[in-house]
DNA sequence: CATTTTGTATACCGAACGGTATATTAATCT
DNA sequence: AGATTAATATACCGTTCGGTATACAAAATG
């Protein structure tokens, strides 16, 4: 891993581990064995290194969800495929994935927030496009595709959540499919499944 | 309002706008008009202001839902209840909520997380409980009381973010009792109803 | 081989950080 | 009224903050 990749991978640790706001510059070139101006002369400031870090690890997760929301399937299945995506995400790298939620969760002032925000914005988008897409199929939403979105990533959000207060090392192996259709039953058809 | 109460007051705007990290107790007294042995006189510490906030405000919360899951009653009447009394407090004051939650979703090592955390396990727990006694009632759970509790939690939640990025401050009203019934339906009937 | 570009380090800037030793005022108690 | 306690302020501590001016070395380019 060449110095500029190494930098952000020790950026992600110390930021998950602290919150972006706690972290200096000065603990992150010293956990690289590097200093300062190396740091400055690859990202220009702190929030440029955040803002790469996120346009290398955000946008592709990013790029699958698009596709999945736009690929016509009943709504079950893109659904599933939404799971799918989201927690091979969040095994790719747990730290980072919930990096981005507490970024999200983080004031509207803060620029780690404002920098994360075009994101979140795209990604619920895109879900919200699927159920409007689907909302003939799916009988009469009464406008309440909004609704839904939020509401299917924040179960999605809530079960990788709980896997995480449960196991944040990798210890029990990866999410099954059958345990992320739980969840999308659950979503769907309520908890009496 | 006392100059204690005051602190608490002017901490908690700033705390929410900016980030507990990234707030400085110099920022804090300013605000307040004050000067920093007075907050030292008081609270002892940064971290010190920050208990005493969480205990004036979230204790009675948690004890209205302690309440309600354990008073008898169908899944369906606990649900709405827990749901009234989470809206109520966002309602109460929403800075301090979405505060709650940004301190919820900050990194473990974080002394902020490690402030709010026991509420909020308190919290869950209680709901757990819930669903437990509720068991035999509601049919075969398979062992998912957690998956359910911080699922409906979880539901909850989003639905509150989800008001508070359409509009944050209090403008369209409180939130009706039809809108908490749609929510819990939403998680025990699924999006069919 | 000379020159430019790329990458990294030393040493520093003013400002802000959390926290405190000490003094002073205002209120309460005896 | 005198003593005590509660509440507030001035002025300071050492440390760290994000960021930079400058220099130097290695590699690529002519």
């Amino acid at each position: 891993m060449n110095n500029k990749a190494f930098l952000m991978e020790c950026a992600k640790e110390l930021f998950y581990a602290k919150g972006y706001d706690a972290v200096g510059v000065q603990e992150i070139v010293e956990r690289a064995g590097l200093t300062k101006p190396t740091l400055y002369y690859y990202f220009g400031s702190k929030i440029g290194l955040l803002r790469t870090l996120l346009e290398t690890r955000f946008e592709r997760y990013l790029a699958q969800v698009k596709e999945a929301a736009e690929t016509r399937s009943d709504i079950r299945g893109t659904l599933y495929r939404l799971g799918e995506i989201s927690c091979a995400f969040y095994e790719e790298d747990r730290q980072f994935y919930m990096l981005m939620m507490a970024l999200l969760y983080s004031a509207r002032e803060n620029e780690a927030y404002q920098a994360v925000r075009p994101y979140f914005v795209e990604l619920y988008e895109s879900v919200v496009q699927a159920f409007e897409r689907e909302a003939g199929r799916l009988g009469n939403m009464r406008g309440r595709q909004r609704q839904f979105a939020i509401g299917f990533l924040g179960t999605i959000h809530q079960y990788l959540f709980l896997q995480w207060e449960t196991d944040p090392e990798e210890s029990s192996g990866k999410i099954g499919g059958e345990q992320i259709a739980s969840v999308v039953d659950q979503f769907m058809y309520g908890i009496f499944t």
